[in-house]
DNA sequence: CGATATTGCTCAGTATGCTGACTATCAGTA
DNA sequence: TACTGATAGTCAGCATACTGAGCAATATCG
């Protein structure tokens, strides 16, 4: 019998708790309440001004059902903007806000520690190879999932 | 500006996203309906019968909040039985049933086809070590989340 | 041009996960 | 034994995620 810590999903599911918790009690202790997803998708925003839903969730690999609530909560807290599209008049275009602009650069430190607190039992070459397994496995798994990346 | 590809907690999520699109898929396939996390706890507490509902959450991770819905399905679907203890009023005793052992039994084929799948990007050499680092951050994570392992 | 397919988004429903609060019970101690 | 603290479980509330359905608008093709 497979003891749990033999199974690739059981350990994916553990550290996701853990990068989790850390992402918020790091971002909590700078003063700010954002969520792993909801930082990522402010971020995206910002690199992309103007882009639509559908791509946002693309290129963060959310649902399409998932990324309406979390951009309800963005634009609650002032730090993005969703308006019509002029061109496709199905679609919402999104825009980071100034307040949001602020928000990512205060928060952009406590992100960075939290990377490293959760690779915090790894040398630094142990968390590059694990990050370049993580990404292999995903780049081989991307089609299986409801939402996978698309660049 | 760091790429979401460099950020090991969102890699964390979109691992996990994909391995439990693979786990459904493939236990779905085999006819039936249990997530990542009722199957684990099914598992554990066939395992170890008789245990409460903290013990069952400490040997799995999960938080004891998380738990009460979860059991509540497994009752649910048969899979297993409540009642309480008799030695300590509060607590509750859980044992799986007939039912509950032959799903396990004739689910774990599944199970681990899902295992192998979510690997499938990697050697078998480097599953191993992605499984072994993933094993080595979440030990020195433990304590950070409100749901650590206890054994 | 008009029928059809596709796309962008939303919604209802279900299942984790967490925070914080609460009840009932148990354990240790003054 | 009475008080105090800890423990087992539940609940309300919020935030991901997903399934499946549906609406409105756009794109495509005969």
């Amino acid at each position: 019998m497979k003891d749990n810590n033999d199974m690739p999903g059981h350990l994916a599911r553990r550290f996701q708790q853990i990068a989790v918790a850390v992402f918020l009690a790091e971002v909590g202790e700078a003063g700010f309440d954002l969520t792993p997803v909801q930082y990522a998708a402010l971020a995206t925003i910002k690199a992309n001004p103007g882009l639509d839903q559908v791509t946002l969730a693309g290129l963060i690999a959310y649902d399409r059902t998932t990324i309406t609530g979390v951009i309800d909560r963005l634009v609650q807290k002032g730090l993005i903007e969703r308006r019509a599209s002029p061109r496709d008049r199905r679609a919402r275009e999104l825009e980071i806000t100034d307040e949001g602009r602020r928000a990512l650069r205060k928060i952009t430190p406590a992100v960075e520690s939290a990377q490293r607190i959760m690779l915090r039992g790894l040398s630094a070459k142990e968390g590059e190879e694990l990050m370049r397994l993580l990404r292999k496995a995903i780049a081989a798994g991307n089609e299986l999932s409801r939402a996978p990346l698309r660049e």
